[in-house]
DNA sequence: AAAATACATAAGCACACACTTATGCGATTT
DNA sequence: AAATCGCATAAGTGTGTGCTTATGTATTTT
């Protein structure tokens, strides 16, 4: 279950952290872990669940290896959300804003 | 932080399906159980998860408490989402039922 | 008023998970 | 070709989390 991949990635915070970095221009694992205080092998292991959850793709560079965010991910998130849009408040700003973003 | 604890309550499957029963129509704890093969102080505890995540809310009808959808929680996914707008592929039929849905 | 009902909370336990150190493996550098 | 670099994986460990049983607290029923 792809859902629960991409949930069970988000609840950690750590995650969400690299998520965002990425969300913000595409970079190597190394690049990555500068300003994190982390080990290379725990956000290793913390890129491996975010690949998973397709959240994020790699593209191999020689001995590098390119991160970048993955469309597929949240494109799950936004149609999980979509089921329950019945719910939405009218005066949420961010979906306004969503809705600008997408008539163009 | 509200954002981690909507993510980490929604890690978890078995919330996600009392997530998605109540988004079907509010109910009380008890009548939430049925097929649910869930003992009662599991269900308690999982509706003060949803609850601190502002995913639920209650409301006290005697000795029963109505539980329903609180759409704080998802107004907040939905401007965590709205974050990454950027890495949304056009194409995705959701947002598209989306846009649609908001525009009326 | 005693019993039953709906729900919450406490405490203890098993398992998942995020970390560590150690090691392996290509690709590059010297 | 030897050393280094970037990254992944393996194995072990401590902590978080979801479950259980036991118990408490209103509210309703009889």
């Amino acid at each position: 279950m792809i859902e629960h991949d991409i949930f069970r990635a988000m609840a950690d915070p750590t995650r969400r952290t690299i998520f965002e970095k990425l969300a913000n221009g595409s970079m190597n694992a190394s690049t990555l872990r500068q300003g994190m205080d982390i080990s290379q092998p725990a956000m290793s292991q913390h890129l491996a669940v975010l690949r998973a959850a397709k959240l994020v793709r790699e593209q191999k560079e020689g001995r590098f290896v390119n991160y970048e965010v993955d469309p597929d991910g949240l494109a799950l998130i936004a149609q999980w959300l979509a089921k329950y849009r019945a719910y939405w408040p009218a005066r949420i700003d961010a979906l306004k804003l969503l809705l600008k973003d997408m008539d163009q």
